[in-house]
RNA sequence: GCGCCCGUAGCUCAGUUGGAUAGAGCAACGGCCUUCUAAGCCGUGGGUCGCAGGUUCGAAUCCUGCCGGGCGUGCCA
């Protein structure tokens, strides 16, 4: 249960029996400060201010009328009218009791089930993937997982740019090097070719050209250079999965749908923007002109979707990937997260979408985008050599450092195990390192930031998990056993149970702003609040009475429990020791 | 020029539709391991929320202007 929607409707119909208008909302919220309740309603002051009345007054009506028997202990009114609520603690007990073992804990589905069209991680296939494809990758993910949590039906769509420019250069590079094509291409590193081939083709006009000439020749389907594409494709694509295995990211082959496969479509849909009126020549492109978007001064915004050499753009694969998504996969709703530099570019697409009747008024396009990474002197972010960090360098550091780390304390684990507790942690560290931080703005990326395995980091809350598995170890219990009522004494005991509560509410706030740091947040603050109630509130030792041990053994599970959840929909794995 | 985004502690970042005394982590300093894993806990110091106005019971949050930075802006994706 949603604690804070119920809190909202009760005080809502509150509100209404006091005689208040529905449309001033009860504006609830968890309180921040202890002295203030759990949670406050704030809405008495802003309805009194349009009713012209003493706020005080009016939150004390609503009081009079707020049934929170049993749930409330206390409700007061403080300062200028806020409504401070504070729990009742065996009823706080008793709804976290209700769900220990449950496989959702206490998060309901939802009421409103949607297919999702969820573009993500998208790389652009004919190099490696760097540090810059992380934060699609991972985003898109967690909020997939999230989706899919409550109930949604997820459609996982990876775009990756299989169609370009770039593939005319790789093919252009092979045909140009003397020790060609015998039995297939079979490169080290991909990364190091398209250098090669990306320097040869700024540098080199002839080259460029010919790389062109390549292009027209896939396009046009030439067997040849088909066959080279794809195996530079399928080159690229499994280490593109290798990336998503180490990451704990579910894309799979199943999912990549890329630029190549809406070839096809392309004169097809221009010559359907030209029945329309809405494609036009203009300067010797077919371009479709877009008043509603229009600036200051009236010029309507353009989008091209035919060059003048009759080439195709990606607002015009863009628009049959729209089509497709809508009209083959059913989506509801249609999320893109995509760099935020590309807020024009999605707002034309949709926005011609819509015009062109492609996506119906019901439908939601939705481009979700993040900040740009940059350095730590805060321009976009460079190597010392001008190139990017690549992702599997990342990861293998990370991993590497962890195992350090690991090998430094003395572990007694097994080598095998510490392997796979190095894998987790560092690849955990990563990952919440990025998803941890607002989607929308900029991010300096760092190193020692990105690997680092103290205070808020992944390895954090999976420590907080491996002492709460010691605990069942040590006291020799399987917690999915445990029958035992919970009580809450202590203010650690309270906080706690408070927070796990608030698991649901956090989750409806990740999906519907598609924030995963929101959920990083509150693992970060359960973990801490376990920690405290770790070191002052013993379980298993001397002088602990039955009743108390049991029921604080209650309370480690059910944050194991929620912990465990929490950091699998953001795609981090947990570990029993480490 | 026009458009979008950003400016919060030394550094990296939180801050829910405007709410009460702006919070974390790192770094610094001081404590805590013969007792449930010290990747931890407890404590101290550190702020004109870029600047100036405005809106109101109340502004880091909304509006206007300025300063500083990033990005985008018709034939790359």
């Amino acid at each position: 249960m949603n604690i804070r929607e119920f809190l909202t409707d009760k005080v809502q119909a509150a509100m209404t029996q006091a005689g208040i208008p529905a449309e001033y909302s009860a504006h609830v919220a968890a309180s921040k400060k202890a002295g203030f309740g759990d949670y406050q309603a704030n809405g008495a002051m802003a309805a009194a201010k349009a009713m012209k009345t003493n706020p005080r007054e009016l939150a004390a009506k609503i009081v009079e009328h707020l049934d929170l028997e049993g749930i409330a202990e206390q409700v007061e009114i403080a300062g200028p009218g806020f409504i401070n609520i504070h729990l009742n603690e065996p009823w706080l007990a008793g709804e976290l009791q209700q769900c220990l073992g449950e496989s959702a804990l206490s998060v309901d589905k939802t009421t409103a089930p949607q297919t999702v069209v969820v573009d993500y991680s998208s790389p652009n296939l004919a190099k490696e993937m760097h540090v810059g494809h992380l934060r699609s990758t991972i985003i898109g993910d967690a909020i997939v997982k999230a989706l899919e949590f409550v109930g949604h039906t997820v459609v996982r769509q990876n775009h990756v740019g299989d169609w370009g420019t770039q593939f005319g250069m790789l093919v252009a590079e092979l045909e140009s090097q003397a020790e060609t094509t015998e039995a297939g291409i079979a490169l080290k590193d991909l990364e190091a070719f398209y250098q090669r081939a990306k320097k040869h083709f700024d540098e080199d006009p002839e080259f460029a050209t010919t790389a062109r000439e390549y292009v027209v020749r896939l396009q046009s389907g030439d067997t040849k250079v088909l066959a080279l594409w794809q195996q530079f494709r399928e080159i690229s694509l499994s280490h593109g999965e290798e990336i998503y295995n180490l990451l704990n990211v579910s894309l799979t082959r199943a999912n990549v749908m890329g630029e190549s496969a809406y070839n096809e479509d392309l004169p097809v849909l221009v010559a359907e923007l030209e029945q329309q009126g809405l494609a036009v020549v203009d300067q010797g492109a077919k371009v479709v002109f877009l008043p509603e978007l229009a600036d200051k001064a009236g010029n309507p915004s353009v989008v091209i979707v035919q060059k003048q050499d009759g080439g195709y753009l990606y607002a015009t694969t863009d628009l049959a990937c729209i089509r497709y998504r809508v009209g083959k996969l059913k989506g509801d709703r249609l999320m893109y997260f995509i760099d935020q530099r590309q807020g024009l570019h999605m707002q034309q697409v949709f926005a011609l979408a819509r015009k062109a009747g492609f996506v119906g008024p019901e439908v939601s396009l939705e481009h979700h985008g993040f900040g740009t990474m940059n350095g730590e002197d805060g321009t976009p972010f460079k190597t010392r050599d001008g190139g990017t960090v690549k992702l599997a360098q990342l990861l293998v550091e990370a991993v590497d450092r962890a195992r350090a780390l690991i090998d430094s304390k003395g572990s007694d684990l097994p080598d095998s195990e510490k392997a796979e507790v190095a894998r987790k942690v560092g690849i955990g560290a990563v990952k919440y390192a990025d998803l941890s931080k607002t989607r929308t703005t900029d991010y300096i990326f760092s190193w020692e930031k990105m690997l680092s395995f103290e205070g808020n980091t992944a390895p954090y809350l999976q420590y907080a998990y491996t002492r709460i598995q010691s605990i069942f170890r040590n006291a020799n219990v399987d917690p999915a056993s445990l029958d035992a009522t919970l009580v809450i004494t202590e203010p650690q005991e309270r906080q706690l149970a408070m927070k796990l509560l608030q698991f649901p509410e956090t989750i409806e706030l990740m999906v519907k702003e598609a924030f995963p740091h929101v959920l990083c947040s509150y693992l970060f603050e359960l973990a801490s609040l376990y920690m405290s109630f770790y070191e002052s509130c013993p379980i298993l030792k001397d002088g602990v009475k039955e009743t108390t041990r049991d029921s604080r053994l209650q309370l480690c599970r059910a944050v194991a429990e929620h912990m465990q959840l929490g950091l699998s929909l953001l795609g981090i794995e947990v570990m029993d020791r480490m």
